[in-house]
DNA sequence: TGGTTTTCTGAACAGTGTGTACAATAACTA
DNA sequence: TAGTTATTGTACACACTGTTCAGAAAACCA
């Protein structure tokens, strides 16, 4: 159903090489201190052409990294709630995708996270973790009537959140575990929380107060 | 024992006036969109005058974050172990001043954590509390065989990370709870995990498999 | 292949912002 | 009040942006 799609063989190049110079430049420098000139003068391709192509640095960022994220297939399998009080704990774990992607382009997400970083980026990210954890996790676990002791958008967007900050604790720490033992600490910490992980035996209350 | 600083009336004036013509500008357009013109317009000072007090725009942020955080004094007080595990869980929460804070500067905060804000804001955010976090929380809460199930930075950086998504979304969502309410739910969520927040029984395993 | 279409290019331009210099003026301190 | 210090306006060189345009180069297609 794919439709045939004939585009110049110039205006891929040139976007290859746009794309591919920015990259290069965000890693060397940081996003902020990058012009068009930059970009275009390592691209080896005429600033006028820039113009043509895209608006800004911006939409150019942007345009690349939905490409980017076209190498990352959803696999995510959603969770249920059914399922998982039958069967208990199994490792069918958080999101291991993501931090095998954020692995494979590190120094590019180590430049984008940190200061020298954008903030689109960053709530770029952001929306896309917390849709992909909403639909996932929270909306497939969430108790039947909806009665959950805390709402569920906290729920997704404090698990969002926590990815990120401990994704940019594994980019500044050199990636000191692999993308599978991340993603099970993650969901561990995430679903039996900080308690357990300290080993402190606690009963948690029935309700807040 | 504070020494007596004699500031110059007018160098009082010139930064005060700065800061406030930052602070009203990033509401009003976020901080990308603003220029030293802009800043020096609205504060009815000279274009010159700002480089005899800062380097850059974000020099001047920087230090005028510095100040606002003079007004929040680190009233955490840190956690015991051997406390908790006797008293039990007592709403001793996580930080509700931060949650106070962030209500009392929520415009400026709503467009500084946005797409239009500041890398370097979100950032100086982080480590702030990632620090606090460890310092107040994880450490000392820590087994004292230093033998946790998951990593001590990884912890601290995980709930930093959480603590702004949170509130993002309570930005976003226009303060829909107090500070106080925000702050139980992240401590309880932070502690017990999104199972409990989700009302799901199940046994936490007791390693990491 | 050759003719046609499309893209790329370099040069030029106005506009905006930056960072610095300097001498005149205004405001503060003692 | 006299002396010190901060602020001001003007001016300048520089860098980057965004757009225009006509010619060169490349790709397409019959």
């Amino acid at each position: 159903m794919a439709v045939e799609e004939k585009v110049d063989r110039r205006i891929q190049r040139t976007r290859q090489l746009l794309r591919d110079a920015l990259m290069a430049l965000i890693i060397e420098r940081g996003y902020e201190n990058i012009s068009i000139q930059d970009i275009t003068d390592k691209a080896n391709v005429s600033r006028t052409t820039f113009y043509l192509h895209y608006r800004d640095k911006e939409e150019l960022l942007l345009t690349s990294l939905i490409e980017m994220y076209n190498e990352l297939v959803a696999r995510l399998q959603p969770l249920s709630r059914e399922e998982l009080e039958r069967e208990g704990i199994t490792p069918r774990l958080l999101a291991p995708d993501d931090f095998e992607h954020v692995a494979a382009h590190a120094d590019f997400y180590r430049a984008m996270f940190s200061s020298k970083g954008s903030a689109v980026f960053v709530e770029r990210v952001l929306q896309y973790l917390e849709a992909q954890l909403q639909e996932g996790f929270v909306k497939p676990l969430e108790p039947s009537d909806g009665n959950s002791r805390v709402p569920s958008g906290f729920i997704a967007s404090f698990m969002a959140g926590a990815e990120i900050g401990v994704m940019r604790w594994w980019l500044e720490n050199d990636l000191p575990y692999s993308p599978q033992e991340m993603a099970k600490m993650m969901f561990y910490l995430c679903t039996f929380g900080s308690m357990w992980a300290l080993r402190l035996n606690l009963t948690p209350p029935d309700e807040i107060t």
